[in-house]
RNA sequence: GGAGGCGUCGCCUAGUCCGGUCUAUGGCGCCCGCCUGCUAAGCGGGUUGAGGGCUCAACCCUCUCGCGGGUUCAAAUCCCGCCGCCUCCGCCA
């Protein structure tokens, strides 16, 4: 939820943002219409509440004929505020709802336009020329296979499509990633954490994943349960109603869970390989600060995604994500694209949003200041995908013979091996 | 899944049977002040949170006793549903 405050006083602050995302800018007047509805309905409620206190006073003291006569007048007034009150329940209710559907506020140097108008922050390393090594690199499918490290067909068989089994080294490779990711990530001082990936809606909902995106949720309808499609969800609702302490912030969680993702609307894309499926694992950095910090954390977040990828040796870009490509909580989205040499582009592998106070006002969490309490700021950011930080390993570090280099920073975490041998 | 117990303003706690000065008691902690070589103790005051009114403050109004309904002129208190925690039984990795 964007802060009330600036849509009543700076409405077209929320009507600019609403453009530049290509979001509903009629909303805007929608919601101010029923905040004023709401407003007047509450003010007469609780004239007539007021009323009834103080009748509910004097009752008890009086008697007789003056007592029938209270009890007469205050039970038409009950009458009155029931209806009152229901007439308020249902003007919040529908400035509530309208004020959910917009989107949060994009920070000024959010590039203008749509999916393919990033702007190109950074590019680090060089892609490898494999015609001059003198062999065709092989795709992360084929990899996958010489190495017994991936099997997909089997996925299939018994999940269908876009499913996948690590196997043999494949499955060592995810758990070394994990271990160096979260070792990392505690580095900066983030908490490990292991969080539920089963979600009650409220969690969802705070999290701004049931609005546009809600398409690509799996929900578990006999249960009134979601499947998260990140650890960002239940580690932001993790404090969720409570009131923290201005010394605990900042708070930086890592966590790991399965994330699940329905892929509604991506029929056909990427349907070769493990790019693109249903269920992976990672590792989600979470951060929640003061709102004067979240700035200065999101571009921490992205240096600390950075070196993980620097760890790695792969080529790779930064991207400043376009106004209209931003998920409804983000105020502004950097994507870490690795190099893929078999697609001979970069794809997405980390992504890290600066949330400002939008999840916390939804979620309820907050820290105590001199005067009162004030919504945390909440940020997140990929420490490490599996499946597509698997792909861009193979790929990237592949011998002629379908062996992989193993990068040194991580050979610690896989016994010590230097290298993946191809099965004979 | 079955049986029982519990949920009060940071923490602990009184109040719930028998509805109305409950404007929620007391302690701890915390904050301010006094006292004081220093600290501790002692003394006095303050301390749930949210929303709104007011230029600010003082002050005032509404909501808040796990959550949501209901009964009633009136609900922490009575009734129903839900959630959470604890104990025991069953089942289980």
């Amino acid at each position: 939820m964007i802060d009330p405050k600036v849509l009543r006083e700076d409405p077209d602050r929320v009507r600019e943002s609403q453009r530049r995302r290509g979001a509903s800018v009629e909303l805007v007047d929608e919601v101010l219409a029923a905040e004023e509805r709401r407003r007047s309905s509450i003010a007469a409620f609780e004239q007539l509440r007021s009323e009834q206190k103080t009748l509910g006073k004097q009752i008890p003291r009086a008697a007789g004929e003056e007592k029938q006569a209270l009890l007469a007048r205050a039970k038409q007034l009950a009458a009155d505020v029931k209806t009152a009150e229901a007439a308020q329940d249902e003007a919040a209710q529908a400035y509530d709802r309208l004020m959910l559907q917009i989107d949060n506020l994009v920070e000024a140097e959010v590039p203008a336009g749509g999916e393919d108008d990033y702007v190109v922050l950074d590019e680090v390393g060089q892609p490898r020329d494999f015609t001059a090594e003198g062999f065709e690199p092989r795709d992360h499918v084929e990899l996958g296979r010489v190495l017994g490290a991936i099997d997909i067909e089997r996925g299939a068989k018994v999940s269908g499509s876009r499913f996948y089994y690590l196997t043999g080294i494949g499955a060592l490779l995810e758990l070394a990633l994990i271990n160096m990711a979260v070792d990392q990530a505690m580095s900066y001082g983030c908490t490990p954490m292991i969080p539920p990936s089963l979600v009650k809606p409220r969690a969802m909902q705070g999290t701004g994943y049931l609005g546009q995106a809600a398409e690509d949720v799996y929900k578990l309808e006999r249960d009134d349960l979601y499947l998260v499609g990140t650890s960002e969800v239940p580690l932001a609702a993790y404090h969720m109603d409570e009131i923290l302490a201005a010394d605990q912030l900042p708070l930086r969680y890592a966590g790991f869970s399965p994330s699940f993702r329905r892929e509604a609307g991506s029929h056909g894309k990427d349907t070769r390989g493990i790019i693109r499926v249903h269920w992976f694992d990672k590792v989600e950095m979470f951060s929640f600060v003061h709102p004067d910090e979240a700035k200065a954390e999101h571009q921490r977040i992205l240096a600390w995604e950075r070196e993980f990828w620097d760890r790695l040796e792969v080529p790779y870009r930064v991207i400043d994500t376009a106004a209209g490509d931003l998920g409804a909580s983000a105020a502004r989205k950097f994507d870490i694209e690795a190099w893929i040499p078999t697609q001979g582009r970069y794809r997405e592998v980390t992504s890290t949003s600066n949330c400002t106070e939008f999840q916390a006002r939804r979620l309820g969490v907050r820290f105590r200041t001199d005067d009162g309490t004030r919504h945390a700021a909440t940020l997140n950011g990929t420490a490490m995908a599996t499946t597509r930080t698997i792909v861009a390993i193979l790929e990237n570090h592949q011998d002629a013979d379908g062996g992989v280099r193993v990068p040194k920073a991580l050979q610690p975490f896989l016994g010590g091996r230097a290298h993946l041998e191809p099965l004979a």
